[in-house]
DNA sequence: GTTGGTGCAAAGCGTTTGCATCTGC
DNA sequence: GCAGATGCAAACGCTTTGCACCAAC
């Protein structure tokens, strides 16, 4: 964790970029609850824990700078906000989602699984691929299996395999 | 053309939606402007050329209603604005977009690439697949291999193989 | 006449921006 | 003191909603 913001806190410097307290309050958040795929207004209220004294707009100022930086990702599942997922260490691709239409869980699968699609969109489309976004929805396995299974609405797990 | 219509027409009349005259002007405008990714405000004004006097709601409204009847789907691109796609008659599924990051153009991939990816996303995390959104962000043919090739900004083009 | 659909304007809501203030070299 | 960063409030832009009116059976 420690690494991971001191990374962070290179890659800042290397662009000429501070490590302002509020920017660090706003990557520690991040790094406290990755793969909550936080929206602004959430990562602000965790901030203003930390950091009562905070502005929504500089939230979103430094979401906008951890974008560029490439440290998050911002995605976008169709309700209407931008959420931020911070990408692996060293990672150059978005991770995939599960969004489930049943109880709005949002799983993560951290594994490629785009490697020859990628290769067919590359050679056949002669598309030179830099980034990507692939989201599924349909019905986790907490739903699909069992009846009754604990309702979890808002609620998010990883999955890593 | 006049096919595409009828079925839709069907599709209304199955769930006792009508179709009246603005809804039929919005129709034909998605069909006439195939893989545009419109917005709801470039089909608004594509629509007011043939039926003046609609209003912006009604066309948000229809829209909402055909992504209901998954007629259309609402695609997101990060850029702030839902954009509407026709889909393919009876596919099951959105088709995939190659967003180029040098001149905003989108191009349409209608094969399905995805076979594989979710049978694992079925099988290993149990996730039963109901519809998925995949885009690639990157550099199109137009821009990756010649350089001074034709600027092509806000214009689309379908890419059927 | 009842029901669903429409048009308009106002409201809603996430996000961005202008600007005065602050902070650190 | 200069440049970058911040906080606040206002502005913005897309989308939704309330409501009176309309159209079709």
């Amino acid at each position: 964790m420690k690494n991971r913001l001191d990374s962070i806190k290179k890659q800042l410097h290397a662009q000429s970029y501070k490590l302002t307290p509020q920017r660090e309050a706003t990557v520690l958040v991040l790094l406290e609850h990755e793969s909550a795929h936080l929206s602004a207004e959430d990562v602000y209220l965790l901030v203003k824990e930390k950091a009562p004294e905070i502005g929504l707009a500089t939230v979103y100022r430094t979401l906008e700078l951890l974008t560029e930086l490439e440290v998050v990702d911002k995605i976008n599942f169709g309700d209407g906000v931008s959420r931020f997922d911070l990408r692996k260490e060293g990672a150059s691709h978005s991770h995939h989602h599960l969004v489930c239409i049943e109880c709005g869980a949002v799983d993560e699968i951290q594994e490629d699984l785009l490697g020859d699609v990628e290769a067919v969109i590359e050679n056949k489309y002669r598309f030179s691929v830099k980034d990507h976004r692939l989201t599924f929805h349909g019905i986790c396995h907490r739903h699909s299996e069992k009846e009754g299974a604990t309702e979890q609405n808002e609620e998010n797990e990883q999955m890593q395999v």
